[in-house]
DNA sequence: CCCTTTATTACAGGCTCCATAGATATTCAC
DNA sequence: GTGAATATCTATGGAGCCTGTAATAAAGGG
């Protein structure tokens, strides 16, 4: 059918898309009167609409709800399981895959521990058990996929290259989105970890409809990720948020700081800071001063992002933010100094999940975009194929 | 005219305002086969709605290009001369008034000196003095203003209030757009000045289509502003770019690095620093090092700023900008120990009205939202009127 | 069992768009 | 100067979509 400049079937596409956005951003059903109400159309045009959007499978008709006046009206909702998505996180100690339908609600999920030596093909076979135990959990195949999005430490490119990384010896240059191009064949996209879990806590978790953050990976290396105007921030070659790069943050040496004390002797690099930690937050003063001079050189680097930035919330995630209790006012306080206005800070509520949600998150966009914004034209649900 | 939701008088306001957006982007007359293929539209689609549009005064009919084969097309174009904004420079050493058409280009403009020691009121008295200059230069009054937009000094808050001042005395706190208020009945919109410099360089001038940039204006008070995604970034507070705040820095007092040199005994602080940008272009060896001493300083404040953004250029403006050919290589030379990536950067074009070209231009995206997103509807042209 | 309330269905009317064909205006070739 | 070629303009018919109103259907309360 095909459709040239302001034609009347293009009204018409616009008048289905619209009543599907708000079917879809109802995450609730609707009668046909409240579609009315959101659309502005008449009752017979919504009518028609809503049969051609039934008859394609974006919505379902769902039992009337009981206890009403009148006679019942016919309630709708947009079909979340008609598609779903795939986040992937690709970490230093797990790889963890989640697929979501097309509300961001986890259906299942796959995870295979790895660890900092683990080489880099042992890593990518880890990433296929991860994704086929998910798809698996999910009773799903890669083919039913809309879209995919992994998410990697390291700085990554506008190509999908990780074009830098600290942690994994072996892991620069990798290709992700090839590799997973063998099996997948929807669109996919490759994320900086960091950057996929500021997305996260901005959709699902406690900066919900923020519109200016910047998201603190706060661990052994802390890192840094912004949300501008409501979007992802990649930057001109992807390397956003690296403040801690210059030598007078002392970001790159400041968690030696907690592993020197006496409440971490002979702990495992992992378990030390924790330990210093719970040793602070029980009185001990060297484990305070400890906390403090990180909290101190923790600010410096932030500082410079806020008075940069002025934006409206600080999230702190990443390892070290389940002692947020006992960070979080260490780094107000360092904070104070330094900036005009000290803006709220929060510790991140997704937990472990964040990158691979964030993922999905990523690549929901994608799937918006390509729904309701591509010519406007309204199709059947189906996987979208990769071009390239 | 009442329109309902999806009406078919919809769709024709839809395509209206295509043609209209279609000539006013093409910045030149279009002939109807041209505007049919920019469009989608049919031809006689087109013509209705180009009728309309001459019918209301939106566009005009200009003689058809001459030595074409076949009957030669009317042509069109949009009227940039139907409605004009005004940009303002409060700064402080001068206020300047540009009054421009809707295309940005400059119709009209009025100048006052003022200095250092301008009282607040004077200042203000000032500014309607500019004002009134251009209007009647420019041939308008106040009532045919379509917007205007005032750059200050200072932080500019999101009710337009300057909060935050260093060079002048009593001007915090000072409320410009009720001020102007008084007269322009237009709305109006207070900013920034260092934000609508970097505003008028990403729409006219070195920066034109760049999506990320930091803008540098360096002085004897460096300062910052961001485009992000195409747009200005106001931040919660209205205080980006103060990077320079922190004391690591040294933005604070690395101007008197150069005022120390044998090159600029004896001037002004205004005109030492040209003296020593001369004298190290020249070849003195104290002078070079003094302006390395300032780049070193500029640079760190910058490398934060660019490490966190990873923007795609910086531009340099601001009084230190005309002596770029000799800043330039040793900003350049400096940054490069901190960053992954050392963005391109290029000195500023537009000159001294490059404030006031940017409150234009603020005012101008003001217009063409209103134009072009309210409702969809085209009204005749008329100066907007101020609510509140 | 009837009445009220609300949702659905059917139909007429109006508006806008597109496609096609004929009229018009200019240039180029001879 | 005349005619062919080219491209634009004008007018008409046909089709699609939306709206409004009136009639019909379905549930709950008295």
């Amino acid at each position: 059918m095909q459709v040239s400049g302001g034609d009347l079937q293009r009204l018409r596409q616009q008048n289905t898309l619209n009543s599907l956005r708000a079917l879809r951003e109802a995450r609730a059903p609707l009668t046909l009167t409240e579609l009315v109400a959101r659309t502005g159309l008449s009752r017979a045009s919504v009518g028609d609409v809503v049969a051609e959007l039934q008859q394609r499978g974006w919505i379902a008709e769902v039992e009337p709800a009981p206890g009403t006046l009148g006679r019942p009206a016919k309630r709708y909702r947009f079909r979340t399981d008609v598609g779903h998505v795939l986040g992937i996180d690709i970490g230093v100690h797990k790889v963890l895959a989640v697929v979501t339908d097309l509300a961001g609600r986890t259906i299942a999920s796959g995870r295979v521990a790895v660890d900092r030596h683990t080489a880099r093909h042992e890593r990518l076979e880890a990433v296929w058990r991860a994704i086929d135990a998910a798809l698996v959990a999910a009773g799903r195949e890669a083919s039913d996929l809309w879209g995919a999005t992994a998410g990697s430490t390291g700085v990554v490119n506008r190509e999908g290259l990780v074009t830098r990384v600290h942690d994994l010896p072996d892991w620069a240059g990798v290709d992700l989105a090839g590799h997973l191009g063998q099996r997948l064949t929807c669109p996919i996209t490759i994320e900086n970890d960091s950057k996929l879990a500021a997305l996260a806590e901005q959709r699902l978790g406690v900066a919900a409809g923020v519109q200016d953050l910047v998201y603190l990976h706060v661990g052994r290396r802390p890192g840094a990720a912004l949300i501008l105007n409501g979007r992802l921030h990649h930057g001109f070659s992807g390397a956003t948020g690296e403040v801690g790069l210059m030598e007078v943050t002392g970001w790159r040496t400041m968690a030696g700081h907690l592993e020197v004390c006496r409440a971490a002797a002979g702990a495992s690099p992992e378990e030390a800071a924790r330990l210093v930690f719970d040793a602070a937050r029980a009185g001990d003063p060297e484990a305070q001063a400890a906390v403090d001079t990180y909290a101190h050189h923790l600010a410096l680097g932030t500082a410079a992002m806020v008075l940069t930035l002025d934006p409206e919330l600080v999230v702190l995630g990443g390892g070290f933010s389940r002692s947020a209790d006992v960070l979080l006012p260490a780094l107000n306080r360092a904070l104070e100094p330094h900036c005009l206005r000290v803006p709220g800070i929060r510790p991140s509520t997704l937990g472990e999940e964040c990158v691979a949600l964030g993922g999905a998150c990523l690549a929901l966009d994608d799937v918006d975009e390509r729904l309701f914004s591509l010519e406007g034209a309204i199709l059947d649900p189906a996987a979208p194929q990769r071009i390239s």
